[in-house]
DNA sequence: GGGTATTTGTCCGTATGTATG
DNA sequence: TCATACATACGGACAAATACC
């Protein structure tokens, strides 16, 4: 940036030439660069044209630039003409080097949770679908703000697929576009801090969702899981207002909260004006079992937030979850947040709209389902094969991760080291509890989603080596 | 949503076939629609495909349906044989109405605030580079979570970018990509939470950002503006370690924050290890004066926060903004925030990215600034013409509003209802004080980025007739 | 791929303040 | 005091080069 002073002793011209030349000097403006043409800098710095061409022409006739005409002045090759003197160097702006690709060390086989399947993602559909909605986007659109909560048909048609789907049954009015479950969870917080700083969350849970709580300011309260979901009696005993759950496989085990526990949580919040944040980011992956209602179908317009996202069936660089909030909150959302843009820019929500309301968001849901299934089911025969000694599975419910606990007494940390000297990346478990010293810090979490039929079969193959008594 | 018990008393098929029956009663299934294939339900609700068809003959045959080979089962009209019983109405679920715009009145000249103008928006540029990103994106790099910050090449534009245009001299590490001021501001509060809840800001101020301290749990400490920007004895009375400022345009008044200003203000920082952020959401749209060096630039790697969007000078609806963090919040982020996902879209970013490496974003700028320093010119030449004894001009420097004062004792509220009664829309200026009952209430603004120069010229005309003496 | 609109350096005249004689 | 020269700053006209359909 040029920075004049009209009250300096040297002439306009003259500080334009100055800054220049020092930016040429610093290799801020390297050789072949161009020069802003002579008009738009004299725009931008509000000076005559002239006034910034005397400039150009000392830069120039002093062979730092060349100039053409219809083409500018460009930046010459300043071999044997530059040396820096001492206040030269001392005036050299920081410029952030280019950055490189990092060079971490590559596994060949990363049983690495979160990401999904190259294979199984609709590449040709998506770039339809959002070549059309790039196309349905007028310059109107793009140059007024949208909908705040998110564009009325998006979240209708949510509303239709959550009626149908999750058996949940809002109101458009009631959903609230995010971006990631990072932007709902803090959303809620600022919703909530009024009412209560306290909130309670399974133990062991999500990470990601307990630092969110924590950088908000809320106070964890861990309650241990059972078989079947959430301990009541530990709930009960805490003295929180608010509870986050992820029901319908609950992370890392991929427990599925029984309709029993949904219930009794449901009393609980009823009885103690609680309220449940339902986490169901992962509800669409289903192998075996039934689908259980979301506990927001079973509640009502009460005590409850349900929290979805198109991270897991569909893209996590797409950005785009969603919230279902109860009448309370949305009252107060309105009141106190009506003013808060949409995080999500308008031609992703036209690109979902159109998904679901083409019909192809189902369709691709069936087909990512049986792709998954497929895989899941190879993992676990292979497993139960290879290594049915040595290891337990645990977690067959999760949607896109299984956890191994070790039957020989390896710990955690040797479980990843060995695996590692075999070129086979697995997880660490203890990161999802609050309090790691109760837990017994044997398993650890493969994530399959990102990885080929192939590459199960041989990654697995190499754990079983690795892990051998 | 269909949920099965396997310990109720009626067997599966009756009750899949229970519930469909609801659905179609209910209008959820509406006529013709097509049931799930036999096949996909029967996976969806792992039962066995008989069961599924057992469920549909049964609808078939009472003709709630009808079957064809290749086509599905569709529902039937349902004249005459619907009876609503008590208890179906009660277990209807509230399926939400199909959404209509907003009947809200529409007045023929709004000088609404925020908007740009569509005409200017590089429709088509922005088209092609958006579907080349679309192209550009690969399976791969949508079933990934992309750098956590946001790309790093795009980082690297944006640093460069800055240094350029604002002598901003920061590395793409210390650039955080957000989704919007709301999304900034928010997770400077989640990071300065543990360092002080009190924030000062410009009295006036932008009530945006205010709302959003307040939601965060922030105390707000307002401290008065003079000519040149912020009262420094204020500042300094007040107990405030943060300050949040508009200094290239104060919003609302769009005083330019003075360099004086700023290097006092600067000046408070370092002694009382104060952090300043600095919202640059206008700078790019400056029409007569000089660009003064913002303060980022001035203080290097400490005590400032630097954010800037792309909502005012390319389109509010993309929701891009970011960030520039010191080194001291950088460390505080990469250790409590590491884990959050960057809200943006992938296809976003890449676009933005294009967007700035290419060029087209300076280009566009100037084009951007040109076509509104005209509107504004436009509109304060009328307003001087045909009102010049009636209403003084304040915020000429301001980039896409200015602000009315009337000469003639009219009280803000009777400004904007005399122009209401001419078909003309003009806006408060109170809301922008936290303490109203200090201002002189004899001001509105006007926004001028969404009007053509012939609504400005019908607009005026008629607001002079509004409040003639 | 060829015609047109825009962008660009270049050249021109003008105005103002200051130093010189 | 006046005339002159010089340095600085500003805006318009023109042809070459480039960008855009």
């Amino acid at each position: 940036m040029i920075n004049l002073d009209n009250n300096a002793d040297s002439p306009l011209y003259m500080q334009i030439y100055e800054q220049i030349k020092q930016e040429i000097i610093n290799g801020v403006l390297p050789e072949g660069s161009r020069l802003p043409s002579t008009r738009h800098l004299s725009q931008t710095l509000a000076v005559g044209r002239n006034t910034v061409e005397n400039a150009y022409l000392q830069l120039s006739s002093e062979g730092y630039v060349t100039s053409r005409v219809g083409s500018g002045f460009i930046v010459q090759n300043l071999n044997g003409l530059t040396y820096l003197t001492n206040e030269d160097k001392c005036n050299k702006p920081i410029k952030s080097s280019r950055p490189e690709s990092k060079p971490s060390i590559v596994y060949p086989h990363n049983f690495q949770f979160g990401l999904l399947s190259a294979q199984n993602f609709p590449l040709n559909i998506w770039r339809k679908i959002s070549s059309r909605a790039l196309s349905s986007l007028t310059a109107e659109d793009l140059t007024t703000y949208c909908d705040k909560k998110g564009e009325l048909e998006l979240r209708y048609n949510l509303s239709e697929y959550l009626l149908k789907s999750r058996g949940v049954s809002c109101s458009a009015n009631q959903i609230i576009l995010c971006a990631g479950l990072e932007y709902a969870l803090s959303l809620l917080c600022q919703l909530l801090r009024n009412k209560t700083t306290q909130i309670a969350l399974e133990e062991p849970g999500y990470i990601g969702a307990r630092n969110i709580f924590t950088n908000n300011g809320f106070q964890l309260l861990p309650v241990h899981i059972e078989n079947d979901g959430l301990k009541i009696s530990e709930l009960e005993n805490a003295s929180a207002k608010v509870v986050y759950v992820t029901p319908s496989h609950q992370f890392p085990n991929g427990i599925v909260t029984s309709i029993q526990k949904r219930l009794l949580l449901l009393d609980w919040a009823k009885r103690n004006d609680g309220l449940i944040i339902e986490d169901d980011y992962d509800s669409e992956l289903r192998y075996n079992s039934r689908p259980i209602p979301s506990i927001i179908s079973i509640a009502g317009n009460e005590n409850v937030v349900y929290i979805g996202t198109f991270s897991k069936a569909l893209s996590p660089s797409l950005r785009v979850s969603y919230m279902v909030l109860p009448q309370k909150l949305l009252d107060l959302y309105h009141k106190e947040f009506g003013m808060y843009q949409t995080p999500v820019s308008l031609l992703e929500q036209r690109v979902i709209q159109e998904l679901i309301s083409s019909g192809y968001w189902e369709n691709h849901l069936r087909k990512t389902c049986v792709a998954y299934k497929k895989k899941h089911d190879l993992l676990i025969h292979l497993i139960s094969e290879t290594m049915g000694r040595i290891v337990k599975i645990h977690g067959k419910n999760a949607g896109l991760h299984i956890l191994l606990e070790s039957s020989q007494g390896l710990t955690e940390r040797e479980m990843i080291e060995r695996a590692k000297e075999h070129g086979v990346l697995v997880h660490p478990v203890s990161t999802f509890w609050l309090n790691p010293e109760n837990y017994s810090n044997n398993m650890v979490l493969l994530g399959f989603g990102n990885l080929s039929e192939t590459d199960i079969v041989e990654g697995i193959k190499k754990l079983a080596q690795a892990w051998k008594a």
